[in-house]
RNA sequence: GGCGCUAUCAUCUAAUGGUUAGGAUAUGUGGUUCUCAUCCACAAAAUCCGGGUUCGAUUCCCGGUAGCGCUACCA
């Protein structure tokens, strides 16, 4: 058991396909939290042992997916300010298929000890024999065959292979009898039979090990205190603790955090819908909204406060206050918590993160340059409405070319299109006789309006209405004191007298 | 088939051997309002089923059911 005096030394240990799903960036954070709440140390490590998998550049894409949201390893690997791969620490290398000597000398070990055998069984036996055990409704498991090989057995089929230019692999002999528990963190002890354990291979024909070689090694040598990784590692979990006692290391202790399901309940997953981080960050969820949300996926803070910046995460994270079962992924809490984030960024942050939505919807030229102010200016009037970055594009179209619509449209509910047409001609009137000032402080630009239609006895809305829909075309949109306002900064007073003139004579 | 895990509103969850089972999101209604959004108020909405233990079980135990995970020379 981790002492408490022991610095507390945790891991992610994604392997290179290209993405972040969604479930291994909150197991990901939940180390993270645990590290930094116990002042720790959290380590990033690749673990490419399955070379068909490989992907190319997606520890870039990996890295660079953690930088954004701000959970970024103490040791291992990291992107540098030049936006390079880059690895630190003492332990490394930490690319496991930087560490194959290490592995293969372990491996030798625990032949040499008895604890693990070569298996010369083709690939067409071991698939014969699941067949057989299946159609018989025995559990699918390796017959333990070449466990009892002797040495001069051994030798000759190694010769053939050898003369093949194959080579064996090499299984972990687990013990026939007794019982091995597993103490989680999260789910307390469960107990497995050895009996029913399969012998695993840990050294694949190619040279490389398996996951539950590599990371027994890995974790010992990197000194992880606390594994804390995805529940479907459970049941492999007590040949990964036979596996430290047959190499005379103690283990570390495990926490193994629930799924992540999708609406109906199935493992989160890329056919209904998106489970990268990188996809919810390029539709515009912010990154603080995001870990705020992937955080309370099975853990809570017991208080009723649900807005936590990752600060406050890693103050109040607990392993304790993990729950066993699994979540759904719920877009909608999401949507409303980005919101609140979007509605606390200041306009200028938020113009800026708007940029590339608005380049994306043709709206603003890669290259071209608009009055700051203008932006701004925009992207306040949207923050309380947005629910994600990227609804900019259809939500403000009108400032950025001038709006076509039907002209019914411009008939408030209680009024008729000729009344709107009056009261246009009316407004145009009073706005020729505003000064710049006013204009540029829609608060000021509002009074005035209402100043005047209060003294015409006028219905607000039937002044309100066709104004708003002059200006924007929209039949919901922000007010038209504010629209106008933010055209005036933008686009000068001509238009917006340009609008209206269009609306009367449409 | 085997092994394992899980089970409170639609969803994320809180709580408890005795409570009107709490909050949030979503939903509905009303208020504010030219519209939308925000904001405010209100409403509807849950302890999987069956046994046991107990004066009392949503809570503890057992069984069932359902869901999920694992069952590879993938991780």
């Amino acid at each position: 058991m981790a002492q408490i005096s022991e610095k507390v030394r945790t891991r992610f240990a994604p392997s290179p396909t290209g993405f972040i799903h969604i479930g291994n960036f909150r197991t990901a954070l939940f180390a993270y939290l645990f590290a930094k709440h116990n002042n720790g140390v959290f380590v990033l490590r690749v673990e490419d042992t399955d070379q068909n998998r490989k992907v190319e550049g997606a520890i870039n894409v990996l890295l660079k997916t953690m930088q954004t949201m701000g959970v970024v390893a103490d040791e291992g690997y990291y992107l540098s300010e030049k936006n390079k791969v880059e690895d630190r620490g003492n332990f490394g290398p930490y690319l496991q298929s930087e560490r194959l000597d290490l592995y293969q000398k372990h491996i030798q070990d625990l032949v040499e000890k008895g604890s693990a055998y070569y298996c010369f069984c083709s690939e067409q036996r071991l698939e014969d024999l699941r067949k057989e055990q299946t159609a018989l409704k025995k559990p699918p498991m390796y017959d333990k065959l070449c466990r009892g090989l002797s040495t001069t057995e051994i030798a000759a089929k190694q010769e053939d292979f050898v003369a093949n230019g194959t080579r064996p692999v090499v299984r972990f002999a687990i013990p026939p009898e007794g019982v091995t528990t597993v103490q989680d963190l999260i789910f307390g002890n469960v107990e497995y039979e050895n009996k029913l354990l399969d012998d695993q291979v840990i050294l694949k024909s190619d040279g490389f090990p398996t996951y539950h070689l590599a990371v027994v090694v890995d974790d010992h040598y990197m000194q992880i205190t606390h594994v804390i990784r995805g529940d479907e590692w459970i049941p492999s979990t007590p040949k990964h603790l036979l596996l430290y006692k047959a190499f005379g290391w103690e283990p570390p202790a495990f926490a193994h955090v629930p799924l992540i399901l999708n609406p109906d309940k199935t493992k989160l997953s890329k056919r209904q819908g998106d489970v990268g981080v990188e996809d919810y960050l390029n539709k515009g969820y912010l990154p603080e909204a995001l870990i705020n949300f992937v955080a309370f996926l099975g853990w809570n803070p017991k208080t009723e406060q649900e807005i936590f910046s990752l600060a406050e995460l890693v103050a109040e994270f607990d392993l304790n206050k993990v729950n066993k079962s699994p979540a759904v992924f719920d877009i909608n809490k999401l949507d409303w918590i980005n919101s609140k984030y979007i509605r606390e960024k200041s306009n200028s942050e938020l113009a800026e993160l708007l940029m590339p939505y608005w380049v994306d919807a043709g709206l603003i030229k890669q290259d071209e340059k608009l009055a700051k102010e203008f932006l701004e200016d925009i992207a306040g009037l949207e923050k309380e409405r947005l629910k994600k970055l990227s609804e900019i594009g259809e939500r403000t179209g009108y400032f950025f070319a001038e709006p076509a619509f039907n002209p019914e449209l411009l008939a408030w509910k209680k009024s008729t299109l000729a009344d709107a047409r009056i009261k246009l001609s009316r407004v145009k009137d009073l706005l020729s006789t505003i000064p710049d000032e006013t204009f540029a402080n829609a608060k000021l630009l509002q009074d005035a309006l209402m100043a005047y239609i209060t003294e015409q006895g006028f219905d607000v809305g039937a002044v309100l209405w066709p104004l708003r829909v002059a200006l924007t075309g929209q039949q919901f949109s922000p007010g038209p004191a504010e629209v106008a306002s933010t055209i005036f900064v933008g686009l000068g007073k001509e238009e917006i007298i340009s609008r209206i003139d269009k609306a009367i004579s449409l």
